[in-house]
DNA sequence: CTGTGACTCATAGTCCGTC
DNA sequence: CGACGGACTATGAGTCACA
């Protein structure tokens, strides 16, 4: 699982959480709308300091948007 | 505080707790020599991917080398 | 409100050599 | 072994228009 998946997944979790639309977290990190999508849509492995950015406006720690879901991304086996 | 320091400061310790060289785990985490020197002296702030393979590297989890420290830039709140 | 392609600019990340 | 500077390439960062 990439590491992109894990905070595209965190980052929405989080901003629905928050009752925030792309928009208003976007404005809220001073960043660009479209750019928070891009983030949840995995096109972009984000830097640490967009990262916290993001973390900020969301009132969270930056870690915890790179935590990492138990069972998530959990792989059956090659069988 | 940056959030750059903090990558830095945890990197260095989470390198030195294993007892590697800047060089060590450059190689292991398949990324260049001079880059890991450059992380640790703050001249980047590294993507969430490099943060990935640099924990993998050490061991631990991409959020610990984000964890800040309580007492490092202590902010007394806003209030 | 959100996804997406295209585009420009900045910088992350590599390679090389030196101290 | 680690700091440091330069040049280069790949990709992240930021913005617009449209569906």
């Amino acid at each position: 699982m990439d590491i992109r998946e894990v905070l595209a997944t965190n980052l929405k979790r989080h901003r629905l959480a928050a009752g925030l639309s792309q928009e208003e977290l976007a404005h809220r990190a001073g960043i660009d709308r479209t750019y928070v999508s891009s983030l949840e849509r995995c096109v972009y492995a984000a830097s640490i300091e967009v990262l916290d950015q993001l973390a900020t406006a969301l009132g969270v720690e930056a870690a915890d948007l790179l935590q990492r879901e138990p069972g998530g991304g959990e792989n059956n086996g090659p069988a």
